[in-house]
DNA sequence: CTGTATCCCATACGATACTG
DNA sequence: CAGTATCGTATGGGATACAG
């Protein structure tokens, strides 16, 4: 993973300069919103229902679910689709575009859990000393 | 970039559990607001000076210029140096911990100009349909 | 130059109650 | 089951002014 950093920077940074600054604060505004990459997580299951994503993100509000789900809907990260039946049954599930964010979603919790110790290290650290 | 899904994605996931969730929560606050990444995007450049980040920076208010390296430097992903000089100086650098965070950036903004377009698609058409 | 202090607003979010 | 509606709070964040 430490491999291309200075030259592969170098060119990804070149290419952030005006119009692409708003796709990233655009993109970024989304996921990096409290719920979308849990529920994203959630969805790289397979289908779900509105229920079982409930359970399955503990602490998320039945709001905040339908909300979440309305912006990456919205956005063609995920579908809706509702089966006329009683009691009604709504499936939720990831779009191929959806789809291509679950790696980056495994590489950031992969890179929380290993770097959150040297993280909570250093806040005790930094709010100990002056 | 598609070539570990399934598989990876399962044995990721598992491990996400309880106490995880929490070192994940705390990084998606952190590098999930506004300014945090595009501070490490710009820092990645090298070092780096207060106002610099500000001009480097577009929109971002003094404040939040401020309490964004405050809270960085406080998880020890960035380091803040003062020289003693008159005007002061004074110089922002990222850690090496904050350092591995650069190609995580990279993939991110890669993947927002790449799909940008096709969010913007997508929610015309949802707002234009009922 | 590099901040800090104060004011203020918009909105993100949670809790609760209600509906087809 | 799968939402919507309403309310209230917390806080993220901008603008501006001031300071070492």
């Amino acid at each position: 993973m430490g491999d291309a950093t200075e030259t592969e920077y170098a060119s990804a940074c070149a290419a952030v300069s005006d119009s692409d600054s708003r796709a990233i604060r655009a993109v970024l505004d989304r996921i990096g919103d409290k719920w979308s990459l849990l529920v994203i997580g959630e969805l790289s299951h397979g289908v779900r229902r509105f229920t079982g994503l409930l359970r399955g993100i503990p602490g998320i509000s039945q709001r905040m679910l339908t909300l979440t789900l309305r912006q990456l809907e919205r956005d063609g990260l995920v579908t809706r689709t509702v089966h006329a039946e009683v009691p009604p049954r709504v499936e939720y599930e990831l779009t191929p575009v959806g789809e291509t964010l679950i790696p980056h979603a495994i590489a950031l919790a992969h890179w929380a859990v290993e770097h959150y110790p040297s993280i909570e290290t250093s806040r005790a650290s930094f709010d100990a000393g002056s």
